[in-house]
DNA sequence: CTGAAAGCGCTTACAG
DNA sequence: CTGAAAGCGCTTACAG
């Protein structure tokens, strides 16, 4: 009676039914449902043929009160750049053989999102989180890592102890644009950067871009523009730099997304691409290609970001304590943007 | 004693400790939180000041073991296409002042892991799912909605009674897209469509573009090639059609980043845009104005799409059973790419 | 190896 | 208007 009950108000089968109808303990069932040690093999067997007869399926905010939800939480601090999407790609992936499952929520460039978007996980019972491109302090990070573990992207904080990161080179990368585009015949080379007093990537390609411009002998030409993410102020800020009266004859863009955008604006002011001003971006992400004037990108790998934080957040859940730190090599791949006909 | 257990093991602070502090019932402050009738100013004052002195924030799980978890899910097919950062940012804006968040899900264009996806969603409690790009049949949608309130965007199902439906007339957008290249000289108009056997949003776009050239009296050049999402059978569907007998002179594609591929596989042939081959896309995505040759496009406005799916889950939520079919007018926004020198 | 019972943090009738 | 008690569907010691 009392099952009939629950059946017509939730339509769900719940661990009590399922074990009723395996003739054992509930106990039993939440143990094979954990594949918890201590259950006979014809145990295990009869309760997963009752659960596959009846449809059973665990209902997470219940796990939850008690254990885990088997839920992670991804936080993205804009859709708009795809580079995103490659990441989430990976984290899939990593995610494909277990019951965990990633659940995507966006800040839209806002700290004070990032933090509520955060504490918002937490009351959800994130067994985890994966901060992207975070802008938060370590103290923050710590508070968060020590009420759950705690994986970031993009973020570099080799030091930190509670939680992992999972970066690439940014420096390198950095440096391999610049190198790449003084090799080309570029000298006059400017830095579009993004405006944020906090984010630890964008300072280091900005170092990795002073090192470069130093290192090729053509310091007295660096020149670090930050503007917002907004298309308005992007552009706004490659006008300036292509008007001004010393023009660079090539910019690299933090972002690939800003660098279509710069092109977009150049061409416009009838400057051809890559003749008048060479360009370079960050991530290698799809468009680089589409662009008709294949845009020249540092790839990082955003698939493999995706998956090894999924991986280094799975570790921690089952409880290693010492914080890894993954950084990956990136790669320049050259296309039409930075290939100046004249060598 | 077991108050101050409780704190050291979760470091959260639960309902009862407000109760205690504030000094009313639990059941006093669940109303206050609910924002449930018959509790008097007096008290619903001093819960909340103790809300706000202890820093209590509700668990969403334990909210849904019997009632709302304040969340809705959203299921996205596809990360690259940033339309869909468009709609999110429209969900986000609607449940701004409220309660709820939106969590994402990534479907990847399967159907089985769509399907998967709204399960795990169910398990994991969701208030209400919003369905984008959804590839099931009614059957699955009612199926849904029987046990959670449902929206879908870009899914024509005006005679649904169980669930809503958020939309643009694709079928008015198509013939906008095909009335504009036909008006810029025209004639030999091809489109490119996606392969899919149950989108209805293709269904209504293939219908708009077959009644817009029969109605411009080219009828027989209609030619509607199906390919994959992949950027590979992209590429092998734009270069067999420009490569064929009888090359299209414009190609309407059935959504912005595909187009931009074509412009970039035709741009490779040597062919120019808008003089050889003119272009039109749907979405009005960031990327139409970024691509250097100004992409010509559909607009459906994602963010209202977005915003209102929200608002119609709501009402779901609360209460509402008449299905609502919301359908908004596109608009065709022309660029370079479909702009023939010679009109 | 197996199960009965307590409990996670809320909401929901129900009684006062 | 206010509160004591039962219960949501699981997991977790604990006892057998």
């Amino acid at each position: 009676m009392k099952t009939s009950d629950g059946d017509r108000k939730t339509g769900r089968v719940t661990i009590r039914e399922v074990a009723e109808d395996a003739g054992v303990s509930v106990a039993a069932v939440s143990k094979v449902l954990r594949d918890a040690y201590g259950v006979s093999d014809t145990l295990r067997a009869k309760v997963r043929v009752s659960m596959d007869r009846l449809g059973y399926r665990p209902l997470a905010a219940a796990r939850g009160m008690r254990g885990q939800t088997y839920t992670l939480g991804l936080i993205i601090p804009d859709l708009r750049n795809p580079f995103f999407a490659d990441i989430m790609v990976g984290v899939n992936q990593a995610l494909e053989r277990t019951q965990y499952r990633a659940l995507m929520g966006i800040s839209e460039n806002s700290v004070r999102t990032e933090m509520a978007l955060v504490e918002s996980m937490l009351d959800r019972q994130m067994d985890g989180i994966i901060l992207i491109g975070s802008t938060e302090d370590r103290a923050n990070h710590d508070k968060i890592a020590a009420l759950k573990p705690l994986v970031t992207i993009g973020h570099h904080d080799p030091q930190a102890d509670h939680f992992d990161t999972v970066n690439n080179n940014d420096q390198q990368g950095a440096m391999l644009a610049v190198r790449h585009l003084a090799a080309n015949g570029y000298k006059n080379i400017a830095m579009l950067s993004l405006f944020s007093g906090t984010s630890t990537i964008l300072a280091e390609r900005e170092l990795g871009y002073r090192r470069a411009m130093l290192e090729a002998g053509i310091a007295k030409n660096i020149n670090i523009i930050q503007s917002s993410q907004s298309l308005r102020d992007v552009q706004l800020a490659a006008r300036h730099l292509l008007e001004g009266p010393n023009r660079p004859d090539a910019i690299f863009c933090w972002t690939d997304f800003i660098a279509l955008e710069v092109i977009s604006v150049a061409t416009e002011m009838g400057l051809s691409i890559p003749g008048d001003v060479g360009i370079v971006g960050y991530d290698n992400t799809m468009y680089c290609d589409l662009a008709q004037n294949g845009l020249s990108s540092i790839d990082q790998s955003g698939e493999l970001l995706g998956l090894q934080s999924a991986r280094l957040l799975i570790e921690r859940i089952k409880g290693r304590q010492e914080a890894e730190h993954f950084v990956v090599t990136p790669r320049l791949v050259s296309r039409r943007s930075s290939m100046r006909l004249s060598r």
